[in-house]
DNA sequence: GAGACTAAGTGACTTAATTCACAATATATT
DNA sequence: AATATATTGTGAATTAAGTCACTTAGTCTC
């Protein structure tokens, strides 16, 4: 486990994760060992790419071998911190919310929603799930105190997103992955990420509207162009992904 | 309009949207210019970052002044290709799927769910919007060639999304919102983005794991280092991409 | 209408991320 | 045991993105 001092690109943790998924259906198949050029291939990244990022970890592949699916896999759930069962919060039970409530796959990758708020009268005291009832948003801390949380999802309408990250900040939780449009605010020691739809919706306007007024705000170049700029529509290169959504990612 | 032939960068783009919405909240309090600083400060940006992200296009503003909002509203909708209203297929009406659907925002900046695809019988023929029917999926190509459509929306389940991006493709559409946990191949022309719930959720348990066992697998510096790297959990600086997929944005 | 002041626009610089290309090291083969 | 072959790991080079800091061009005041 070598393990670098280097600082670490933002992106190169998104891409561990994308390798992660990409690893599992590979351990569903039965595959034992792959290339970096595979993995690379797999995930549409450049296989320079993905062992520069691995080596930022240390070394676990076997030259003129290739890497051990499940060992690699083991060893970047342990990077990620995807050993353990993470506890979540959701804030706002409405129409997204519920469909992440829903969402079968995190149980299967250790995010639990354990514990569900909104403000709505009609909503509150209501069973959500088996043996999910939601509670009224003013009791986050009082719960968070007896429950560990681990992440919040912030759901809620955009007006109300950045109260609402105060507030989970305030109860001790440091992770939040919010829904609303809307850019928060916090401070350094939270993690944070975006899932921001029309953001990406725009780019894709963006995107196709160059496309055919080609000249008018940026002019054409090689056709053949990699996806990596904006010079025709294209994939996402990354980041991105935002990149990024963040990135942002191809 | 200016209008550098430099190549603009991916994660420009994002930013401008995040601009873009920024400034309908401005107008809709009835603000009537604002400084790069204070654009800046409300969207999470460096003021120089936002100047010369503006600076690909054109010159907006006034020096000494600031930006008009209304007209800057105006130009970014131009480039971002926000003028028009643009007619989107849903593919797979599950539970993300009639999520979106219900979602009034999109309509609300132009964005519009025209036709609505799925396979499973019981969900085909029914109703599900007013004036919206789920067609089965064998029927895009047919309907997508009356009802002209500009993006396709994916929420279906992963194993079927790269079928149905190829799809989506043979169709004609060449935008792509992908939900599905895959990441797709599509050639050059076409225009895609991924929105990556569970690989969000792995950079925050990430962050958070990496702030517990400081000096694991990274070797912590300066506290105060602003939200640019994984040296302690953080937001993310952009992209997100977002890159990235980035995305990623902070 | 001269001078003070403010904030945009941008070239130069800095920092970050990606890709190249090859040396290092494993396995397989004869 | 020597050689062929494959594929990792990584410094060096390249490319991209972001920030600084100054010049320019407006408005406002007196
Ligand atoms: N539904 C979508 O497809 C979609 C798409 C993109 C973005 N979003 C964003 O996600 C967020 C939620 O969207 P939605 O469609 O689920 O909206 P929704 O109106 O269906 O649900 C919002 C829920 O939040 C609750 N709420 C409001 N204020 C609250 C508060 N202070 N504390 C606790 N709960 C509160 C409401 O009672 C409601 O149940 C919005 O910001 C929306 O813009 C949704
Ligand atoms: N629900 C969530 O909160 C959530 C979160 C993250 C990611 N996702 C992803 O979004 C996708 C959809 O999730 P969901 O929860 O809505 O699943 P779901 O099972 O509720 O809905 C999927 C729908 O797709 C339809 N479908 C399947 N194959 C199809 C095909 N070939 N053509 C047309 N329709 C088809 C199914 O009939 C179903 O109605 C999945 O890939 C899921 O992993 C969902």
């Amino acid at each position: 486990m070598a393990g670098k001092a280097t600082n670490i690109p933002t992106a190169t943790i998104l891409r561990l994760s994308i390798y992660h998924r990409y690893l599992q259906s590979l351990m569903e198949r039965g595959t034992k060992v792959v290339s970096s050029a595979q993995l690379a291939n797999g995930t549409n990244v450049n296989a320079a790419q993905l062992r520069k990022d691995l080596s930022y970890f240390g070394r676990f592949g076997v030259r003129g071998v290739g890497y051990n699916v499940s060992k690699l896999l083991r060893q970047i759930k342990e990077i990620l911190g995807l050993g353990k069962s993470w506890n979540m919060a959701l804030i706002g039970a409405g129409n997204i919310g519920k469909a992440l409530l829903q969402h079968k796959q995190f149980e299967n990758h250790g995010y639990n929603f354990v514990l569900v708020f909104d403000k709505t009268p009609f909503r509150v005291g209501k069973e959500i799930l088996p043996g999910i009832e939601v509670h009224h948003i003013d009791k986050l801390k009082e719960l968070a105190a007896t429950t560990p949380i681990d992440l919040a999802v912030i759901a809620v309408p955009a007006s109300q997103a950045q109260e609402m990250a105060d507030t989970i900040i305030e109860a001790g939780i440091s992770g939040i992955l919010n829904f609303a449009p809307a850019r928060l605010k916090v401070p350094n020691h939270v993690a944070l990420q975006h899932v921001d739809f029309t953001t990406l919706l725009d780019t894709l306007t963006y995107a196709l509207s160059t496309k055919e007024k080609k000249g008018a705000y940026y002019n054409k170049k090689k056709e053949e162009n990699r996806n990596t700029r904006w010079d025709s529509p294209q994939s996402w290169p990354d980041h991105m992904i935002n990149y990024s959504n963040l990135l942002v990612t191809k």
